[in-house]
DNA sequence: TTTACGATCTAT
DNA sequence: TAGATCGTAAAT
């Protein structure tokens, strides 16, 4: 199903994530995320995001400055930055923008294709439509946690990797702002960095 | 060392 | 609408 060249030729490579945050967060729209481990796949289409801006943007956790908990941020793009949050759950995001400058795209919700039965069995008594229509539920789904914090995102040998997908139209994708930061103040409560995909006859979307 | 709170999810 | 539950950063 996959080989290894096929895979490579289709791996988003680093100068896709070295740019402005927020238009990676709206091209990340319709590419595949995919998790290898124990030789077994899953995978899904990426169709909701969130950017985060650098240490201005008093929404991103960079905002206190680079610490152990941010120190991903501050590094090179193409990286994944893992967090853990209220106490249980984990959330996912991929380093953009260049070195030194903290800026990141969480994943919201993806849609899942390949391992299917895999996921059913970590979201035990979870209907499909909402395996993984959150950010800490797509990190159960795919078991991504703390181990993957820092990982290489532009190379399979990280077994957590982004490739080309399905094509996304402009038309076919919405904005607003981003969810559960109530308490931040303006402007950066109400920039309108989360993207997602309106439902459409390519991608079946949530209900 | 203690405190307050959080880029959420689930059951009620 | 509230409770779960603990790492993180700042205050004490």
């Amino acid at each position: 199903m996959y080989n290894t060249k096929r895979m490579a030729e289709l791996i988003l490579p680093q100068n896709f994530y070295n740019r402005n945050v927020v238009l990676v967060a709206k091209d990340l729209l319709g590419m595949r995320l995919v998790r290898n481990f124990d030789n077994l796949y899953v995978s899904g289409i990426i169709c909701e995001t969130e950017a985060y801006d650098g240490t201005l943007d008093l929404a991103c956790h960079a905002r206190v400055g680079k610490t152990n908990r941010t120190a991903v941020m501050f590094g090179p793009a193409g990286r994944a930055y893992v967090y853990f949050t209220y106490g249980m759950h984990w959330c996912f995001n991929v380093v953009a923008g260049e070195e030194n400058y903290a800026a990141a795209v969480l994943i919201r919700a993806i849609l899942p294709e390949k391992g299917l039965d895999i996921i059913a069995n970590r979201r035990p008594g979870v209907r499909q439509n909402q395996w993984t229509n959150g950010p800490a539920k797509l990190t159960k789904a795919l078991m991504i946690d703390k181990l993957q914090n820092g990982v290489d995102l532009t190379t399979s040998q990280s077994g957590l990797w982004i490739e080309n997908g399905i094509k996304v139209c402009t038309s076919d994708i919405s904005c607003g702002p981003r969810v559960g930061i109530e308490r931040t103040p303006e402007p950066w409560r109400s920039k309108p960095w989360r993207f997602w995909i309106l439902e459409n006859k390519n991608v079946n979307s949530y209900e």
